[in-house]
DNA sequence: CCATGGTTCGAACGTTCGTTCTGATCGTAC
DNA sequence: GTACGATCAGAACGAACGTTCGAACCATGG
């Protein structure tokens, strides 16, 4: 279960120019495919074997290229969050505003949430599975994101002067956010923008009475 | 994996008087070994050998007495579901403000949560793995664990006038309350009279601004 | 005192798991 | 054309899986 680094990484092959980009195109469908697999069946309940037919690539060319299985999972969710994070942080970028800012990581969670759901029912769902040198380093980026938004609550707390425990509310916020790929019906509840915009209400209103 | 009647229920002892009681505190007692293995591997990482040593019954032994391992995830599930919902509803049969319902409605569900954080797990985190007769009969209770507060939201939304998205806000309410097994620490945080003044703060004030 | 039937067990069944290994094939660079 | 790295299919590995079996155990009723 533990020791990421026992096993070395796969020899990424050393190529010039324009060969790389493709290289990395190409296992990113990989990931992609095997995403699916471990959001239906569950880190566990998938196998290698589902996994490599899934994605088409044969058993041994699997490890060939990601080691192994726990591996497999770890790259799946460092390039979801690290993406969603680094989303996020171009967008902040632009404000001061702490106010605005939460209505901004709301939207940005929510938006890619909804546009890459399985990717992040894998993230939330296979929350523990990893350990050793793999769960550290996601643990890592999630007490970062978790920290962006607890700042943004604190700057936006002291400047209206209100009066609520920050732990629970943003744990309260991301219990709603991140709740959704347990109900989520494109054809009942509206896209990015409206379920945002109903959750920050909610959300918002609140906290903000006195 | 589906199929719940084709394998015949054990057969439970006919036996009079005090004897039944004790043979149901026996398997309640395995019942509960059994949900903490589930809540710490999770149920497909969990083998009917670690249930087996878990519980201090042969392996041979749990079958006889559960039938499958997908019988015992689904009497956990059944009889913590049904549990809740029981308190609830004595709760609720003693107000008719739907105000009052809703809060009580928190209350109940965090209580219960904080009281059997495993049990609770198991139910959120488990939720989809069981299908056939299993699957159907979990989700039907869970159904109307969903409309009593659904009812109870929508009363309030008439009677004071509201306008909010029903769904929506029920989820999140359940969003927030669920998540909860992915962080609390009873040091943190407080108990669940605490909590559940909180999270009623959040969502009550969330929905009733104009 | 033995027969009965629920209870419990160790051992085994066949399958699938994650992983490794062996060669064969194929396209490309020299 | 040949050497090489990428990729494959397929078999094999030991371990672990969910489940079943047959025989002991043990209290009870005749």
């Amino acid at each position: 279960m533990a020791s990421a680094s026992t096993r070395p990484r796969p020899h990424r092959a050393v190529r010039r120019q324009q060969a790389e980009p493709r290289f990395d195109r190409k296992l990113g469908k990989i990931l992609e495919h095997a995403t699916e697999v471990f959001c239906d069946k569950g880190y566990e309940g998938a196998s290698m074997r589902d996994l490599s037919r899934a994605t088409g690539m044969s058993l041994a060319g699997m490890y060939h290229y990601f080691g192994s299985k726990e591996r497999l999972l770890y790259l799946i969710q460092q390039h979801t969050f690290s993406t969603v994070l680094s989303r996020l942080r171009a967008r902040l970028s632009e404000t001061n505003d702490p106010g605005h800012g939460v209505r901004t990581f709301i939207q940005n969670h929510l938006e890619y949430f909804l546009e890459h759901q399985q990717a992040m029912k894998v993230l939330s769902h296979e929350d523990e599975v990893l350990d050793g040198e793999y769960g550290r380093k996601i643990a890592l980026i999630k007490r970062e994101y978790y920290r962006i938004c607890r700042d943004l609550l604190d700057r936006y707390k002291k400047e209206k002067g209100l009066e609520f425990d920050s732990r629970t509310a943003v744990l309260s916020l991301f219990g709603m956010m991140n709740w959704i790929y347990t109900w989520y019906n494109p054809r009942l509840d509206g896209g990015a923008e409206q379920l945002s915009r109903e959750m920050g209400n909610i959300f918002f209103r609140g906290i903000s009475a006195r």
